[in-house]
DNA sequence: GCCTGAATTTCGACT
DNA sequence: AGTCGAAGTTCAGGC
């Protein structure tokens, strides 16, 4: 890894074109030879990037520009074009270009990291499922499982339920509900009501937190909504496991 | 802005609980106090982060420990317990914690950036809109706009047109042709279809790329699908603006 | 301010 | 390898 502290301008070419006006920044180039270029603010994500596969091409302007000429001919340079150095970064595959040019160099170190073992995560969207599926009487009491991961047609329903009165119960569970959660579960029951064996089967849209225009829209479609809490699920869960 | 390599461990409590085991990193606390957890690969995501707004706490096990047990009596810390500082992050809303447990520090460094004039873009999907709505005769000859994001109940429909035949034709558009933009373009036409002074109305799907599903989706829904060439709308826009 | 939709999204799982 | 859905998404624009 190589971190550059540098007065530069950046240029990019791809999927959009996109400009960085002459500032100090911090270029950092991975061993893979992505090209990261940060500002200090903002968020995690960089000004600008470039990501692997590509490849780093580093050109000196003196290379480029070593004509013979007297250099009192030369008339100044306007401030964006007095660069010193330029990196020339082409993604291997779709072609996008990112061009850095140097105009100072404050630091530049480089440094072996080494191959990182890796985030180890805990906490989402599955996690929630099998919370749910595994307290599903927590919906309503003389509720059962029906299963998890229903397979139909376009996808599988999170989980299909029957609720006390043996009814079908399609829920589908989102960390956050939106409007596509609810045209998503829509889709699903369109497709399970022409099953004759499961029908009729409602619908249930159940998050950590429902957005106002998607419980809008499921209340139209006649599907309830169920807000999750994950650390009483959590806390349900845990309790059910000390029995043991 | 700092930049400190160093052999860390890296534990994060906030929408979900992760870990980073110990390893070589880089690790950026910008201006706003924000930390990221950089590996030497991956694309331009850290491994770990916290965001402004947040606090940093740095912490040196020297004053932590220092007790005055006679250091011969201590057992050998494990590799994981044998760091020398610790940063504690604390989302000042939200209440994410991140904690950073350095062990080895090979490189700190501190630079002042200040402000950046930021990233001026070109291309993305307000662009896309406002070259179909100039050259709107692409679709069709004698294809005319009506207007571009006309106001519906449930939002803005992109652009409404009309056709050789003076039908009307809502278009969505998306740089990306996928399937909620598809469900979303069904919506519009659903209730657009209910005002009298406009219906029928047809629909068509607009973007750079169509994925094969959307596609199917649209056709199954009576709604016509084009590909837009950014590049060709963008020579046509930039021949008729020779012209003046 | 919240809310909504796009993103050079990136990331992971599954087909 | 492509496709699809989620993300501690982040980001920008509208109300």
């Amino acid at each position: 890894m190589r971190l550059v502290v540098a007065q530069c301008s950046v240029d990019y070419t791809g999927r959009l074109t996109a400009h960085l006006p002459l500032a100090t920044r911090l270029l950092i180039v991975k061993a893979d030879g992505s090209v990261l270029v940060h500002s200090d603010g903002g968020s995690y994500k960089p000004l600008n990037w470039m990501s692997p596969p590509c490849q780093l091409k580093v050109v000196d302007r003196a290379d480029v520009e070593d004509t013979a000429d007297d250099p009192t001919d030369d008339p100044a340079p306007l401030p964006e074009e007095d660069w010193v150095q330029q990196w020339d970064v082409v993604h291997a595959k779709t072609g996008d270009r990112l061009r850095v040019r140097l105009h100072e160099i404050l630091e530049d170190t480089s440094v072996e990291l080494g191959i990182d073992p890796g985030l180890q995560k805990d906490g989402v969207e599955a996690h929630l499922q099998a919370l749910l599926a595994q307290n599903i009487e927590t919906l309503g009491t003389d509720w059962s499982l029906v299963r998890r991961e229903y397979p139909t047609a376009i996808g599988p329903v999170d989980i299909l339920a029957r609720d006390a009165d043996g009814a079908t119960v399609a829920i589908e569970i989102k960390r956050r509900g939106e409007i596509d959660g609810v045209e998503q579960l829509t889709r699903y029951l369109d497709l399970l009501n022409r099953d004759p064996l499961l029908a009729p089967v409602r619908g249930m849209f159940a998050a950590q937190a429902i957005k106002p225009q998607a419980k809008v829209l499921a209340h139209d479609r006649g599907i309830d909504c169920v807000t999750l809490d994950y650390d009483a699920l959590r806390g349900i869960d845990d309790a059910e496991s000390r029995l043991f």
